[in-house]
DNA sequence: TCTGTTTGACCTCTT
DNA sequence: CAAGAGGTCAAACAG
């Protein structure tokens, strides 16, 4: 994995898979029929059928039709697309999971995402995304269907996936962070169409919307770590070979991440009209828990997940194609430990189509192909998840202010798509623990609170997001660690790439651009130069020495533009947000409203 | 009968 | 210390 995300924009632009460009340029009706009649995004192998419905591929396979789900929602919900508004980032349609596009390679795309606010992991996955629509919708508008069955080819990479490539232990990366991540994997063709870009952003809001029409069920993400887009090297997904596999439909529903959960409880949440249901690991002795919170239409808008998988995944029939699956485990030995499955390359539009970062494996394709996506131990994980401690959820969020209530068909379509570990190695090199997360007044962005997970240790520390531009993340540490650095975990570049102690804490606060970038083992693999490279700039934070009282202030920007400037436009853009290029060039105008926002923060 | 979901009650933690 | 909120339990229920 020796590209950099500028190779592999290089390599998007150069063979533009997926030309955001062109698809905010023209109808989707055009783009996705050009998209499909082109070659390079047809990741199935089977070009013949790439150019026809999901649902026509599908009954053809299966000579009947799309499975029909337990939850699919009444036909052609009437959901119109969601007013843009200051605070709406994104809109994940009713069927398709935020979480699947948390996982999906879309969201996982190296080039130009932006970290966790606080790993500051930068997933990476070639890939195709493929999401189609429903059969079972026929009434729906044919472009709409064929705008499902775009192909997002963000980034050319080797198909080889670099275990490392991924962090099981990246935790807290919401829809809106990964949809960022997301929008620069659109291969931005042309930098000059900003404009057209921008004046399209409506529109691409409203597809997203359109989203809602389509049952969830159908949607496929479909994953490709192919670097050529032909889909050719075996980790393909092809929805209607996945559906050709006789699994039953509550199977699919129940695992789509790979596990199974039992919903144990489900509670309405202060602040917030959506229900949250919890849900276990039905794995004997499996730690692993996850939060889901559904709007009124179904649609997921917050996942969160506790814990670490201590199993591998399972291999029952109930996962599809087992044979597949085995395969690529084969090659990819699964941690026992730590189940990975970054992807999940077809979604049912259930929840359970999730995976965890932390435990991430990719699902891809026809066949459920799933392959660890991280087998070095620099996400291993290898901490206690049954201590104490790691027992609760503490007001993990609480979303005031981020979906409007009172409004079913019009809410705030910001969703937040949270996935935690009880403990992370943040980038700083210490191990964290969330213990809560809060919205702040002053701040719509969740505050998430961490805790040095070194036993007897002081030191905690939240992260935010500024209010006033997302890709500024705040990191406030409080308290001084009585210990080193705990040693990496599995991998041996781990301390090397260990953050460089800051000498005081004032200058990580001021420091914006052109600082050491700490970047975890994963991310080096793939982002070599990433200190001229790496599009985010994640300041480090403060070492056990320098961390007595202080407040670090990270800002995640990009100084040169490359890669990020792509990524802070259409970011912008697409939040529908006056935050365009000025941001992302000139991050330093702002710190005089990082001080007032420290102020905020501290009241 | 089994498995999973629902839901009210209870527990724990934070403020 | 009390109140409120979130998380979990477990009996009842459904398929």
């Amino acid at each position: 994995m020796g590209s950099s995300s500028g190779s592999l924009e290089t390599s998007a632009n150069s063979h533009p898979l997926f030309s955001f460009s062109s698809f905010m340029s023209t109808s989707y009706s055009d783009l996705l029929t050009s998209a499909d009649e082109d070659p390079v995004t047809t990741t199935t192998g089977d070009k013949g059928a790439v150019g026809r419905g999901l649902s026509d591929r599908i009954a053809e396979r299966t000579g009947s039709g799309v499975p029909k789900f337990k939850s699919i929602p009444p036909p052609s919900l009437p959901i119109s697309p969601p007013p843009i508004s200051p605070s709406s980032y994104f809109s994940i349609p009713a069927g398709l999971s935020p979480a699947e596009l948390l996982d999906s390679p879309v969201l996982l795309s190296t080039s130009n995402i932006l970290p966790s606010p606080t790993t500051g992991t930068f997933p990476s996955q070639g890939f195709n995304w493929r999401s189609n629509s429903n059969s079972n919708q026929q009434d729906v508008k044919r472009e709409d269907k064929n705008y499902l069955d775009f192909s997002f080819q963000p980034q050319a990479r080797p198909s080889t996936t670099s275990a490392s490539m991924f962090q099981p232990s990246t935790t807290t990366i919401t829809t809106e962070q990964a949809l960022r991540g997301q929008q620069p994997a659109w291969s931005f063709q042309e930098p000059t169409k900003q404009d057209s870009f921008s004046s399209e952003k409506t529109t691409v809001k409203s597809e997203f919307g359109s989203y809602q029409s389509f049952s969830p069920e159908i949607a496929t993400i479909q994953t490709n770590t192919q670097s050529n887009g032909n889909g050719n090297n075996g980790f393909q997904s092809d929805y209607g070979s996945y559906h050709a596999s006789s699994q039953s439909i509550r199977e699919q529903r129940r695992s789509e991440d790979g596990y199974n959960w039992r919903k144990y409880g489900q509670k309405q949440v202060k602040g917030s009209e959506n229900p949250r249901s919890y849900y276990k690991c039905t794995y004997p002795n499996c730690p692993t828990k996850k939060k889901v919170e559904r709007s009124l239409e179904g649609q997921v808008t917050e996942i969160v997940y506790k814990g670490t998988h201590n199993h591998p995944k399972p291999q029952s029939t109930r996962r599809s194609s087992l044979s597949s699956s085995q395969t690529i485990q084969a090659s990819n030995p699964p941690n026992n430990e730590v189940p990975d499955q970054p992807f999940v390359a077809h979604g049912t539009g259930q929840m359970d189509s999730v995976a965890t970062p932390e435990n991430s494996s990719i699902s891809m394709g026809d066949d459920d192909f799933e392959q660890s996506s991280q087998k070095s131990k620099s996400g291993g994980d290898d901490f206690d998840e049954d201590e104490p401690e790691a027992k609760r959820w503490k007001k993990e969020s609480e979303n005031e202010g981020i979906s409007a209530p009172g409004s079913r068909t019009v809410r705030e379509p910001r969703v937040v798509v949270q996935t935690t570990s009880d403990i992370d190695i943040l980038d700083d090199g210490y191990r964290w623990r969330k213990y809560g997360q809060k919205v702040v007044k002053g701040n719509p962005n969740p505050r998430s609170y961490y805790k040095c997970t070194n036993p007897g240790c002081p030191v905690r520390k939240h992260v935010e997001r500024a209010s006033h531009d997302l890709r500024a993340v705040i990191t406030t540490y409080e308290g001084k660690h009585n210990h080193d650095v705990p040693a990496a975990r599995g991998s041996g570049s781990h301390s090397v790439n260990r953050p460089l102690p800051l000498p005081d804490t004032t200058a990580a606060a001021t420091t914006n651009n052109n600082m050491p970038m700490a970047i975890r083992p994963s991310i080096m693999t793939h982002l070599p130069n990433n200190s001229t490279t790496n599009p985010l700039r994640h300041v480090r934070h403060p070492t056990s020495e320098a961390q007595a009282a202080p407040f670090t202030l990270e800002m995640l920007q990009s100084p040169d533009g490359f890669g990020f400037s792509s990524f802070g436009n259409s970011m912008a853009t697409y939040m529908n947000q006056p935050q365009h290029q000025d941001n992302v060039f000139s991050r330093t105008k702002e710190e005089p409203r990082d001080d007032m926002l420290f102020e905020s923060l501290l009241c």
